[in-house]
Formats: structure tokens, sequence, C-alpha cells
RNA sequence: GGGCCAUUAGCUCAGCUGGUUAGAGCGCGGUCCUGAUAAGACCGAGGUCGGUGGUUCGAGUCCACCAUGGCCCA
């Protein structure tokens, strides 16, 4: 091989290692500096574009679905980019929270919050500071090697100072509107984190099918010894919070004699219509019926009455609209201190809310024999007791859906605690509440997908008030302080905690607002002066994700910028959870803080699932890691998977995915980039220096061919497309556009445009074809930027710099540094040529129609055939007779003559239907008539008619010639294919020396084929021996001319090939042959 | 229980505001081509577009109900 410094451009290679040439080019971006460059190329701009990043937890290594968000998020930054618009490419870290918590009890092997105190909180929030990091700094490396280009030493923490302070300001915004309060609530609660879950948490991946030992209990009835209620629980711990049993008034109660006692249940369920099992077991005999109305009222003895904390307790039966009677006994046991809507139910009737169970999951005192066990795990005791007293009617395991911790996995209780909320419903000056607000701001921003507004608005209609509190340590410092006199004083900023500290000051001054040191701080009550101290609670963690667009965007200290960027064009995350987390905390901070929308436009994307479109799993060995993904695969592949996609669904990632995307896409460009730069560097042709688009249109002299013309007119439909798409925040529909260009690029216009590059003359055609496939490539690098940043540098570098990367290869017009500096490519509406579109449609169909005629006669392409028949829709006809397109064809169908007919009857066999957008507005109801006469009449005659424009009598009807539509199928025994109107038909009687020629074609293949086996470069000219029967010797003697020119041979001789020269015997369409080649 | 989404070829998925014969990739069978060559092209088989009604001259597309699956919320 030459040196590749005589080329103009570098040689390709034609079987690349994509994945080393990403990771050599992403460190040629480091070393040239071209991130910092792109940072800061639109700093001087008017436009500006304002992207928030949702922050990713850094908590662990990034995962390939976290791939998928993060190519959308670069994709769109590096589209707005091109296009000028000043951005702020700021990324973010989720960095407080419980889960980092229980990751780093993992770490450290504990077991329960009581080793968090024993370790030392100080300790342990330094450990959780520290893990934030680590991951933080993993994640970064992880995204560069994606492509992914943001300020990276500009991450935001939302563990910052200015983060935690920033919600501090929003929680004395609220408090001062008089929306947070304490309440007390009864809530999930999970026993080994020893905390409540908000409403947020209560997740659908937070149940899990688990079978327990549910329990019929009798309640004995008070006013009537000897009969009792009966009841049925799957949580038996809560019997001994029990105070009331509720019926529902309107339905009908059996009263049942078993044995020597009455029991009272629901009638259904004696005889359950499903056909389960009868509750009661044994005989027993119904004595009487009543309304649930009848049995309100009475009282019972509870289950644990000798129990201190059931002490004074009266237990009664109580009216619920709720209770059902598909399970249990239509008597439900009700313990408001151990349910949800138990706990309702207590503030409706004033029942008495009994707390059995610390934040551990343990009985507290004045439970008796149950005092210091853990809830889960006092089933058999509390069924021995009832045994003993007799309560006990039977067990059975019962199979359900039960919460359980997502952190964790623990089964979840339900506890009353007091916790801190933000009232949703509160209403501001005007009357409107915060609920409404939320709304009309949901409804002024645009939803990706469209049903995304459907499910925020749901959210919005259903959600209680945002628990705020947790009983934790790693996390914002809830500025709460609450006086034993009443009052609650909220601290909103850093300077005002100083301004009241009272005591503490000096022990926490130095430290960020965390726990343990912020605690150490007592503020002043400005109602009675007492020093009193902050609850200990921390915060939710969706406030410190929902305040970023004002932390980050500097609205305490920098009011201006923040009017700058706020509120954000574009958000863009995965959709679990982000309705009622993230997309939602932002829209209740904002509706509070500036009562309007925090973002324009939010995309949504599904979840990344393994090949077969189940979730990955570690130990089924279906996960991918990202790091394995981005060595193998390569992440240009990844991203382009990811944004080919539906972002509504989910997407189904893997290694023959994303081979496949290697192959159809980048492959396929490859190749024809490839192609370009073999065939240029053997012309020593260059680039010039203005735009070749606008070079071959202004220059009327160049002639310009159809095929450039139409190349550079889908070039620019293209460009209008994918620019369309993503101004839409659409990534799916341009990425396709995108295939199917690279598709006709390399598979019709390379195709076709060969004998252009090889020919020997240096005239205006070949430059026209060698300007406009730069021109293209070099445009779709551009147009695949934002999607594929590796594979669209490798091509820009080589198209448009010097070898050594140093300047641009054209002069006079200096080309950016790097593809991702470039302005987005403008679309020109003017050289988008429709017709010509059309007509190289046409002429695409036509030759597929030949090939599949020439399939069906078994004749190969090589062989020349003398004539093909070709028939076109009428309106179509004039635009088949282009020269141009007589001779593609030709070419590309290996035949000698074309003919054009406007008849194809002699082919086909017609079929006639009627056009029924034309007919079905002009006669409605009648159309069903005259279809069916339609379909009587001759179809040979009809398409005469209409050939002749006559018009065509039917059912009393007189249809026009354009009312009535002609197809054909084709006619056995005649080489031919037809559709959509097209007929081709190919002669399939070879003279003899169209046979020579077949011959002289099969030889040159030998020959070349030969050429590569023997290693030869494309443009190394060679001798060619050969010896063969007189039939070759009469086509080389015909055909040499031909044979030499296709061979690069400098001479044909008839002789044996001498030693040094690659030869091989072979028989030729039955001809026996020896062949050799050697370099000349 | 309420809401949302989906259901199109063996598999994975496109299909714009209703319009003539519903497409692609993979897989399968066959043929061809080859200076993209451990690629490529062409042809073929494979679909009652989940079901039932409705609106309409006409429904994969709009409406209702149902079934199945998924998601969200109680």
């Amino acid at each position: 091989m030459l040196e590749k410094e005589l080329y103009v451009f570098d040689p390709v290679d034609p079987k690349p290692d994509f994945p080393a040439l990403e990771r050599d080019r992403m460190r040629w971006w480091q070393d040239q500096g071209i991130v910092e460059q792109y940072l800061q190329r639109n700093e001087q701009s008017e436009k500006r574009w304002s992207f928030i990043d949702g922050p990713i937890t850094a908590n662990n290594a990034m995962a390939v679905h976290h791939a998928w968000g993060r190519a959308y998020k670069d994709a769109f930054q590096r589209f707005r980019t091109m296009q000028g618009y000043r951005q702020r490419y700021q990324n973010g870290f989720d960095c407080q929270g419980l889960w980092i918590e229980v990751e780093v009890e993992r770490e450290l092997g504990f077991t329960s919050k009581l080793d968090i105190e024993k370790y030392g909180v100080d300790r342990f929030v330094e450990k959780c500071k520290a893990r934030v990091q680590r991951f933080a700094a993993q994640i970064t490396e992880q995204s560069i090697r994606l492509g992914q280009w943001m300020d990276w030493d500009n991450s935001y923490f939302t563990n910052s100072d200015e983060n935690n302070y920033a919600i501090w300001h929003f929680l004395k915004t609220c408090h001062e509107k008089g929306w947070l309060y304490k309440g007390n609530d009864c809530m999930p609660w999970c026993p080994r984190c020893a905390t409540g879950l908000s409403n947020m948490e209560i997740v659908t991946e937070g149940y899990r099918e688990v079978t327990h030992r549910s329990v019929y209990v009798k309640l004995p009835l008070i006013e009537r010894p000897g009969e009792s209620l009966l009841v049925w629980t799957t949580t038996p711990w809560t019997l001994a919070a029990n105070v009331a049993a509720a019926v529902h008034p309107e339905l009908t109660y059996a009263r049942v004699r078993q044995d020597d006692e009455i029991l009272y249940l629901s009638k259904a369920l004696l005889n359950p219509p499903d056909g389960s099992a009868s509750v009661l077991q044994g005989d027993y005999t119904v004595e009487g019926e009543l309304p649930g109305r009848e049995l309100a009222g009475l009282t019972y003895r509870g289950p644990f009455d000798e129990l201190p904390a059931q002490e004074g307790i009266v237990h009664r039966v109580i009216e619920w609209d709720e209770v059902s009677e598909d399970e249990g006994t239509g008597i439900v046991h009700i313990a408001p201190g151990c349910g949800q809507e138990d706990f309702a139910l207590s503030k409706q009737y004033n029942l008495p809310v009994v707390l059995p169970i610390d934040q551990f999951g343990n009985y507290e005192d004045g439970f008796g024999f149950l005092s210091g066990s853990f809830a889960g795990a006092v089933a058999e005791p509390i069924f021995e007791s009832l045994k003993e007293q007799g309560l006990l009617y039977r067990l059975q395991d019962y199979q359900h859906r039960y919460p359980i911790c997502w952190r964790c996995d623990s089964e979840l209780v339900f506890r009353v605690v007091d916790e801190w909320f933000i009232n949703m419903d509160g209403e501001d000056e005007s009357g409107k509440r915060l609920r409404e607000h939320m709304v009309d701001a949901t409804r002024k921003i645009t939803w990706i997908p469209e049903f995304g507004l459907a499910r925020e608005l749901d959210w919005l209609r259903n959600m209680g008030d945002w628990m705020i509190s947790k009983k934790r340590y790693y996390g914002l410092a809830l500025p709460i302080y609450p006086c034993s006199c009443g009052h609650v004083e909220v601290i909103g900023s850093r300077d005002e905690l100083r301004e009241k500290a009272v005591e503490g000051w000096d022990a926490f001054d130095g430290h960020s607002p965390h726990r343990p040191w912020v605690d150490a701080v007592k503020v002043r009550c400005s109602e009675c002066g007492e020093a009193i101290s902050r609850i200990t609670d921390v915060g939710n963690p969706w406030l410190d994700a929902g305040i970023v667009p004002y932390s980050t965007l500097r609205y305490d200290s920098d009011r201006s910028y923040w009017d700058e960027w706020f509120p954000a064009d574009f958000i863009t995350e995965s959709f679990p959870g982000q309705f009622r987390n993230w997309f939602y905390a932002m829209l209740a901070m904002s509706a509070v803080l500036e009562q309007r929308e925090p973002y324009r436009a939010v995309l949504g994307h599904g979840l990344v699932r393994d090949e077969r479109g189940e979730e990955m799993h570690k130990s089924r060995g279906t996960a991918i890691w990202f790091d394995d993904a981005a060595d193998r695969m390569g992440v240009d592949p990844m991203r382009w998977l990811f944004l080919r996609h539906n972002p509504a669904t989910n997407v189904n990632f893997g290694w023959a995915a994303g081979d496949d995307v290697r192959r159809s896409l980048i492959l396929t460009l490859w190749n024809s980039y490839a192609f370009f730069v073999t065939y240029a560097n053997i012309d020593g042709w260059q680039p010039e220096a203005a735009p070749p688009s606008t070079a071959v249109e202004d220059k009327a002299s160049e002639v310009k061919s159809e095929l450039d013309r139409w190349l550079l007119s889908e070039l620019h439909q293209l460009i209008a497309d994918v620019t369309a798409g993503l101004d839409r925040y659409e990534t799916m529909t341009p990425a396709r556009r995108i295939e199917s260009f690279v598709e006709l690029l390399s598979n019709w216009y390379v195709r076709r445009s060969r004998r252009r590059f090889w020919k020997s003359e240096d005239d205006a055609d070949k430059r026209s074809a060698y300007t406009t496939l730069h021109h293209c490539l070099v445009t779709l690098a551009k147009l695949m930027a934002p999607f594929t940043p590796f594979v669209a540098e490798e091509l820009y570098q080589n198209l448009v710099r010097s070898q050594d990367g140093s300047a641009s290869l054209t002069t006079g017009d200096e080309a950016p540094a790097s593809v991702h500096l470039c302005d987005w490519p403008e679309s020109d509406a003017a050289l988008v040529d429709e017709a010509l579109n059309a007509q190289m449609g046409m002429l695409m169909q036509i030759t597929s129609l030949g090939l599949s005629a020439r399939s069906k006669a078994g004749i190969k392409v090589r062989q020349p055939l003398p004539a093909a028949t070709v028939v076109v829709p009428k309106d179509l006809q004039e635009a088949m007779t282009a020269d141009w397109l007589i001779e593609q064809f030709k070419a590309e169908l290996n035949v000698k003559r074309v003919e054009l007919a406007s008849d194809e009857s002699d082919f086909l066999q017609y079929k006639i239907k009627p056009n029924l957008p034309v007919l079905g507005p002009k006669y409605g109801g009648d159309l069903g008539e005259i279809r069916k006469a339609l379909a009587e009449l001759e179809p040979a005659a009809v398409a005469a008619a209409v050939a002749n424009g006559e018009s065509i009598a039917v059912a009393g009807f007189e249809l026009s010639p354009d009312e009535v539509l002609i197809s054909t199928v084709e006619q056995e025994g005649i080489a031919s294919a037809q559709e959509g109107g097209y007929v081709v038909v190919v002669d399939t009687d070879i003279p003899p020396e169209l046979l020579d020629e077949g011959l002289a074609r099969e030889l040159v293949h030998r020959i070349q084929n030969m050429r590569r086996e023997a290693g030869f470069e494309i443009s190394d000219r060679i001798t060619t021996y050969w010896q063969g029967d007189d039939d070759i010797r009469r086509v080389l003697a015909m055909h040499g001319g031909y044979v030499q020119n296709e061979t690069l041979s400098t001479a044909l001789k008839d002789s044996q090939p001498p030693a040094d020269a690659h030869s091989e015997e072979q028989s030729v369409d039955g001809h026996d042959v020896v062949l050799g080649v050697r370099k000349t």
C-alpha cells in the first residue's frame, strides 16, 4: 500500500473495530479540547434553550437503562447546540435519602437503625457523602464513554448547601402560607428501616404475593350472651389493637346456630356464589336473617380485653359502606392504630386508637405477653391465646398481595405516627388551592407521549397531602422547630438560622446543614422566647430533586439568572414513578413558589428489557452492564437502538439488537463512505471551497446527473424531516428516516453510480458524482452527530479535515474542527424535486420488477437480454420516456433495448375495481350496487374503454374513466412481473452474440475475483493470461477490449500463465479455461 | 375498584388527519449478484390487523362493549 500521506483522505478500514474507534475518538476529543469548544460554542448567542437534568441517583454505577435517558438528553442538547442555542449543560446527581443509607448500612453490615446510633450519626453521614462522591465520579466517567457532553466540572449535587437551603426557603414559604402541618396519620411503615413510607413510595413494585395464616375469630356480644360476631383477619397481630367491628348497613347477615352457640356473619358467605367453600365448617342451621344496621350499636368483648392497653375500651359494632361480602365474614375487625381505613373510621366514629407497636414493629408496654415481641412473629401465641379463650373459630392459609418495603423487602406494617405534611389543598390569597395551581401548570406543559398529561392529572386529582418527613439520618434537615408553647418556627435560610440561633451555632458553623451538626443549633421561639430544637426528621428525597429548577438556577442568589433560564424548555426521564416523583415534586414546589409550570415539555420513556422483552436479571444472566455493552457493542449502536425506539414502550436491549444496528445502519454507511474514499483517493479528488450543493447549482455548465440531483433532493427532504422531528422532541421518526436514506444512498445511489467513479476520464460527470457523494456523506454526518457522535466524527474528520486534523481540507471555507461544532444543516426547499423523487421511485420499482421477471425466467443478470417491455401507469408514461431513466434501467437490468408499451393486455389479465375515494362521496349508498355490477363486467372490455377515455355504464350509472381502477395479474408463460400498474416483461430469446457477451462478462467476473484473491490494489494494472477453447477464443477476440478495460489488463495473453502469476483452472459456463493474472 | 396504554407476519415492531393489493427488520425457503465480499440484491411462504357490535359509501385507523397483557392510582 502507498503511504497514506500521498492521499487526500485517510484510507478507510473496511472492517473496523467500532468500539476501539470510539475509545480513540473519545481521547482525541479530550486532547483537542473539542468538548470545551462545544460547551463554549454558543456563549454569545441570543438564542437560549434551557434543559434541566433530572438528577441521577449517585448510589450505584450507571446501568444500560440510564443510557437510554442520557441518549435523549445528549441528543437534544447536541441538536440545539448545532442550531446555535446557548445552554447550561449541567448534569445533576441525586445524593441524599434513605436509598443511600440502606446501601451504606449494607456496606457496614448493619441490621437496624440502632446500629447507626452506635456507630455515630456523624461518621455514618460522612460515609453516605463519600459513597455519593464515589459513584458520582464513576457515573461521570461512564457518561463520557457514552459520548454525553456536559459541563462535568459543574455538576450539581442535591446534598449541596445551596440545594438544601433552597428547600428551607420553600418550606418556609409553605409555612407562611399555612400549608405546613404536623399530622398523625396511619401509614405504611417499614419496621427494618424504622421509617414511614410516603404515599409516593407505596408503589406497585412495592407489593409481593405472600401467604399469611389468616384467622376467624369469635367476638362475644355483651348484650346477647351465647352469641358472637365472626370476624376474619390476615394480620393477627392487630387483634390486640381491636376497638370495633364494622358491618355493612344494607347487607344481609345470617344468624346461625352451630353446636350450642349463635354466630353472626354475612349470609352471602355461607354459600359463596363463586363456589368457594363456606366460611363455616361443619353442620349448622340458619335461624334468621337481618340487615347489618340491626347489628350496629351492639357491643362485644374484645379478644384481648385483659391487656392494660385495652383497659376501659368499649368495643362497638359500627356501620361502614366499604364492607364487602367477597371475602372474610362480612364483619370487619377494626384497629385504628394498624390500618389506614380503620384510622379514618376512628375519626368518623370517635373511636379510641390503640397504638400497639414501636418503630421497630415491636409491641409496646401494656400488651402483656406480647410486649417486646415483633409483630410479625406473634401469630402463633395469639392463636394459642384465642384458643384458650374459646374465641378461635378456625385458621386458614391465605395468599394475597402484601405491601413490602421497596428498599429492603420487609413486609410493611401500619402505624400511627407524627409526620409533617404539606397541605395540597392549601388555598392562596385568592382562594385557589395548591392542587389547582398544579393542574393549571400541568395543562400548560407538552407531555410526550401525550398520555402523560392524563396520567399526571390523574395523580394530581387523587394525591393526598405530601408527607415530607422521614425519621432517618442522612438527608435534608427539615428546618422545623416546634415550641412547647404551640408555636412553630420554620427557618428559611442559613442566615436566618444564625440570626435566630441561641446556642450551638459555633458547633454547627463550617458544616453542611446535615445531621448531626445542624441539630446542635437551638433557636429562639418568637412567641415565648424559649430555646427550641429542630425536629430530628429528615426530608423526603423528592424535595431534593424537586427544588432543582430553583436551586440550580440561583433563585435565591441571582434572580436575573433564574429569570433567564426558568422554566426549563425540556426535561426527560424514564416513566416509572416520575409522575408522582420528580415531575410531581417540581410541579408542587413551583406551584408554591411561583404558581407556574417549571418545564415546558417533558419526554417520558419506558424501561429497558432484555432481548426477549423480559426484565433483566443478574441471576438469569440476562443483565447487561453498561461498561460491557460499551466495550462490546459500542455506544453508537446502543444510542441508536434507544433513539430509534418508540419512547412510550419498553425497549428490548441485547447483543443481537445492537449488532443489527451495526450491520444495517453503521456498516452500511461505513461502506458507502469507504467506497467514496477509495475512489476519491485514486483520482486525487479534493473537496471544493464552497458548499457543494450551491456550487453545483450555481454552475450551470456543470453537468449534473439525475442521480446527483435526486440524491440531493432526498437529502434536503431528509434534513427537513429530521429537523422537524427533533423540534418536536422525537427521535424515532428522524432515526428511521435516516435509516431509509442510508439504504437509498448505499443500495441505489452508490450502486448505480459505481461506473461513474470507475471510469478513467476525469470529466464533469465524475466530478459531480464526487461532489454529490461527499456532500451527502458530510451532511449525513452532521445529521447523525446528535445520535451517533462517534461515527459521525469519524466521517467528518476524514472527509473535511486534513489527515493530521490540523486544518480544513477546503480552502476559503474553513470547516470547524469537529462535526459537533458545525452548524445544523439547513434544508433548501428549492433542491427538493418531488417529481424527480417520484421518477426515481418508478425506476426502482420497474428495476425490481425486471429483476423479478428475470428471476422467474431463471436467467442470471450477467447474461444480457435483447429487450424488456415496460408498462407504467398512464400519468407516468411521460416521465418514463426520459433518456437517463431508460439508460439506468437498461444498465441495471442488463438488457439491450427497452420498449414502452401503453397496452399491457398482451402480458396481463385485467381486474377492475371501483375508485372508492372518488365514488364514495359522489354516490354514497348506491356504491354497494355499483360495486356489485362492476364485478360482473368483462374486465378487458372495461380496461379498453378506460384506456380510450370512454365512460362505463354500470347499474344505471355512467362511470367516468377515472372512477374505475384497472389492475392486473401476470399471465402464465411470459417472463413478466407486475405491481401497482407497472409491468415489466423480459425477452428471454437470447441470440448467439448476446450469449458471447454474457460469456465475456462471466470471464470478467472470474478475473476480478482472481485479482482480489491475488491481493491486488483496485488500481493495479495487470497482465491476464488465458487458455481456452474456440468459443473462448472467439469471445475474447470480439470482446477483448471490454475485458481488458474492465479488469485493468494491459494485455490479454493467449498462453499459459507464468509461474509467478496467480492462476486457476476454471469451468466457465461449461468451458474449461485457464486464467492467470500478474501485476504489470 | 377507578384510570391510562397496548394487542398488526413465527419473533421484534412501523403504519400521518379513515380510502384501491397493510409494511420493515430478524428468522425460514429459494435464486442471483459481487471492486461493500465472514457483505449485498431479488423472489417466495407467512396476516380474518385480539373479539363483537356501531358510525360511514368505505374502518388496522373513529366510537362502545368484551377478552388478554402491561402500567398508574386506590
